[in-house]
DNA sequence: GCCGTTTTCGGCCCGACTGTTTTCAGTCG
C-alpha cells in the first residue's frame, strides 16, 4: 500500500470518528498523521522495512502500531470495526466540496443511500429532485451548492487545471508590471504558491500595500479581462481573457507583512509556525501577532520583522512547507539557498546542427546560443543534441556523423570568436538515449569526439522500479563520459507520471561516480522535483541545472531551476555549474 | 491520539464564509 492510499485510509477513519462523535483530538491525530504520510518523500512502508515507522512526526505507539498490522497482514481489524459503523456510501461524498464527514452522513442515512458507487449520482438526482431542501440543516440553497460541488469535483476529475510555474509566472510578471505603473501602489507580491515558486499553479493571487485602495482596485481593472467577477475597497477578482482567474488583496503598509506572510504559507508551514508562537504565548493571524496574555496585536509592515518578532530569521517563500525549515530557523541552520547569479553556465542545450537525431532538433545556431551565454555571464556552455538516431543508422555511420559534429562546432566556435578576447568556454557534449535495457544509444568509439554525455530515458517510461532502476544503473555506468542524468523522473507536467526509481540505489550510486543529476528547467519539466532534490541534498550528491534549451531565447529559464533547487534546500555547493571553468572541467571531462 | 525551549499531563491553529439559524454548526484554506 502506497503513501496516498494509506493518507487517504487515515482520512477516512478520521471522517468515521468525527461522525461516530469521537473525541476531536483523536480526529485530529489521524488527519495529521495523514498529512505526514501526504508528505513524506520516502514510501511508509521503507521506513516500515527499517523499524522506523515511529519516526513519522505524527505517529504514536497507537498508529504506527495499526499501520504494523497494516504492513503484516494487509488489514488493520481496528479500522474495519470502527468504519463498519458508518455506512459505506458517506465516503465518497467527502470528496464533493462542500460536503464534510456530518452533512454527508445526514444525506446517506436520511435518503437511506446504500451504494457507494453511485452514491454521488443518486445525491446528485435528490438536489435535482428538490429532496434535500427539507432535511433539518439544508435549505434549497444546499442543493444549488451541493450540485456545484459535485460539478467540481467531476471537472476536477477529467482535467488537473493548472498552469506549470513559468506560465503562471510570465502571467503574474505582467499582472505585477501593470499595477506598479501607478505611484500608489508602495508593493506588489505574488501571495501563495507562486511565491513559494511551485512547479504547478491553479490561480495567481496578488498582494498591494497601498494609502489608496479604491484607486489600486481601479487601476487594476483597467487589466484587459473578459469579466470582472468581484469588486470591493480592499480588492478585486478577474477573469482574464485566457480563462484564467486572479484575485488582488490590498493593504496598507504597515499590516502589509503579516498579510503577505500569511497569504504566502503554505497551510503546513503557517500551521507549524503558529504552533511554535503558541508556545510563546503568542496567537498568529493575517492581521499580525497577538500576546495571548494581553490580547494586543502587532502589526509588521514586512515578512523579516514579522519573522524576527518570532525569534526567527527570515525563512524563504520557497521552503515554506512545514519541511523543517522550522527547526532550521530555529537553530540557525538555514541553508544559504542557491541564488540566480550564481550559475556559470548551462550544459544541456540543442543546437540547429542536424545530426539526424532520435529526438527533435534545436532551431538556433551555435552563434546564437554563444550570444545568449554572454548576455546571461556565463563561463560555459554545453551543446547536447540527441544522438544520431539508432534505427536508421549503423554503428559506423553513427561515429562518422560525431566526427564531423565535433569538427563544426569547432569551427562554428573559431568563427564565432575570430576577432573576440573574452570567450564563454564551450563542451561538446550529447544526450544519448538510455535504451530499454539500460544500452546507451551511442557506440563507445563515439564517445571519443565528445567532451560528456549526459543519458536519459525517452521510452519505456512504465517499466517496474526493480527493472528500471537496474536499467539507470547500467546506462549510469556504461562509459565514463555518462557525467549527468538527465530529466531524471521523465515526468511531464500535467501529462506523464513519473518512473519509478529506487532512488537510494541512485543517490549511491551517483555519489559513487560523482555523477550529476539534472535539475532540468524546461517549463513542463521541471525534473528533478523539489522533493527529490531535497533528498538528494541531504544525501550529499552533486546535481547540476540545465535548461535543455531548443532554442537560443529558452535559455532564460534557467531561473525557474534554480527555483526548484531552492525549493529542495539546495545552496550553491550542491550544484555543479556554479564551479568556476576549470573546477567544473575538471568535474565533468574525464575519460580519455 | 500525539507530544514537549512552559509540560510525561494537559494542552492541541486561526479565522472566514455559508447557510441555517436566533446564536451556531460545518466546511475550508
Amino acid at each position: 500500500m502506497n503513501n496516498p492510499e494509506i493518507a487517504e485510509l487515515l482520512r477516512k477513519m478520521a471522517a468515521s470518528y468525527q461522525i461516530l462523535g469521537r473525541n476531536t483530538f483523536s480526529i485530529i491525530a489521524y488527519e495529521k498523521a495523514a498529512d505526514s504520510i501526504e508528505h513524506l518523500t520516502s514510501e511508509a512502508k521503507d521506513f516500515w522495512d527499517e523499524g522506523r515507522l515511529g519516526d513519522i512526526p505524527g505517529l504514536g505507539q497507537s498508529i504506527a502500531g495499526y499501520l504494523d498490522e497494516l504492513f503484516r497482514t494487509g488489514r488493520v481489524r481496528h479500522f474495519e470495526e470502527v468504519m463498519d459503523k458508518v455506512p459505506a456510501a458517506v465516503f465518497p461524498l467527502l470528496n464533493i466540496p462542500g460536503l464534510g464527514p456530518k452533512k454527508a452522513y445526514k444525506l446517506v442515512t436520511i435518503l437511506k443511500l446504500k451504494q457507494p458507487d453511485r452514491v454521488i449520482r443518486d445525491v446528485s438526482q435528490a438536489c435535482t429532485d428538490g429532496r434535500i431542501r427539507d432535511i433539518d440543516g439544508f435549505g434549497v440553497k444546499s442543493e444549488a451548492a451541493i450540485l456545484t460541488g459535485i460539478g467540481e469535483y467531476r471537472r476536477g476529475q477529467i482535467k488537473e487545471n493548472r498552469m506549470v510555474l513559468p506560465v503562471a509566472d510570465a502571467l503574474a510578471e505582467e499582472l505585477l508590471t501593470h499595477l506598479r505603473r501607478t505611484p500608489d501602489v508602495k508593493h506588489a507580491d505574488a501571495l501563495g504558491s507562486l511565491r513559494r515558486q511551485v512547479s504547478t499553479i491553479g490561480d495567481i493571487d496578488i498582494a498591494v500595500s497601498t494609502t489608496k485602495p479604491q484607486a489600486v482596485v481601479n487601476h487594476f481593472l483597467k487589466f484587459p479581462h473578459r469579466k470582472v467577477i468581484e469588486k470591493g475597497p480592499t480588492g478585486a477578482s478577474l477573469l482574464l481573457t485566457n480563462g484564467r482567474q486572479v484575485d488582488l488583496r490590498v493593504q496598507k503598509p504597515d499590516t502589509y507583512g503579516s498579510m503577505l506572510q500569511y497569504f504566502t504559507g503554505s497551510k503546513h508551514h503557517n500551521i507549524a509556525l503558529r504552533n511554535y508562537a503558541l508556545g510563546r504565548g503568542y496567537s498568529l493571524s493575517e492581521y499580525g501577532i497577538k500576546q495571548v496574555k494581553t490580547g494586543n496585536i502587532h502589526e509588521f509592515k514586512d515578512e523579516e520583522s514579522f519573522y524576527r518578532a518570532l525569534g526567527l530569521p527570515f525563512i524563504p517563500p520557497e521552503i515554506r512547507e512545514d519541511r523543517g525549515e522550522i527547526d532550521a530557523a530555529r537553530n540557525n541552520r538555514l541553508p544559504k539557498l542557491l541564488e540566480l547569479p550564481e550559475i556559470k553556465g548551462d550544459l544541456h542545450t540543442h543546437s540547429l546542427y542536424n545530426l539526424e537525431p532520435s529526438h527533435d532538433l534545436g532551431s538556433s545556431s551555435v552563434a546564437e546560443y554563444l550570444k545568449i551565454s554572454e548576455n546571461l555571464g556565463y563561463e560555459y556552455i554545453g551543446f547536447s543534441d540527441h544522438n544520431p538516431s539508432i534505427s536508421t543508422h549503423t554503428e559506423k555511420q553513427i561515429i562518422a556523423i560525431m566526427k564531423k559534429r565535433k569538427v563544426y562546432y569547432e569551427q562554428q566556435y573559431s568563427s564565432y570568436y575570430r576577432n573576440k578576447q573574452k570567450r564563454v568556454q564551450m563542451f561538446i557534449m550529447c544526450e544519448a538515449d538510455i535504451l530499454t535495457d539500460g544500452k546507451v544509444a551511442l557506440p563507445a568509439e563515439a564517445f571519443r569526439y565528445i567532451d560528456a554525455a549526459v543519458v536519459s530515458i525517452h521510452g519505456s517510461f512504465r517499466q517496474p522500479k526493480d527493472l528500471m532502476t537496474s536499467r539507470v544503473v547500467r546506462a549510469l555506468t556504461s562509459h565514463p563520459k555518462v557525467r549527468i542524468f538527465g530529466h531524471p523522473t521523465a515526468r511531464l507536467l500535467g501529462r506523464r507520471e513519473s518512473i519509478e526509481l529506487d532512488w537510494k540505489v541512485i543517490f549511491g550510486l551517483c555519489r559513487q561516480r560523482d555523477i550529476a543529476l539534472e535539475i532540468n528547467a524546461y517549463p513542463d519539466r521541471l525534473d528533478l522535483p523539489d522533493l527529490i532534490v531535497h533528498e538528494a541534498v541531504k544525501a550529499g550528491v552533486r546535481l547540476i541545472i540545465d535548461t535543455d534549451s531548443h532554442q537560443a531565447q529558452q535559455m532564460y529559464l534557467m531561473k525557474f531551476g534554480v527555483s526548484v533547487a531552492r525549493r529542495g534546500w539546495a545552496t550553491g555547493r550542491d550544484i555543479a555549474n556554479t564551479l568556476d571553468y576549470n573546477t567544473f572541467a575538471k568535474w565533468l571531462v574525464k575519460g580519455e
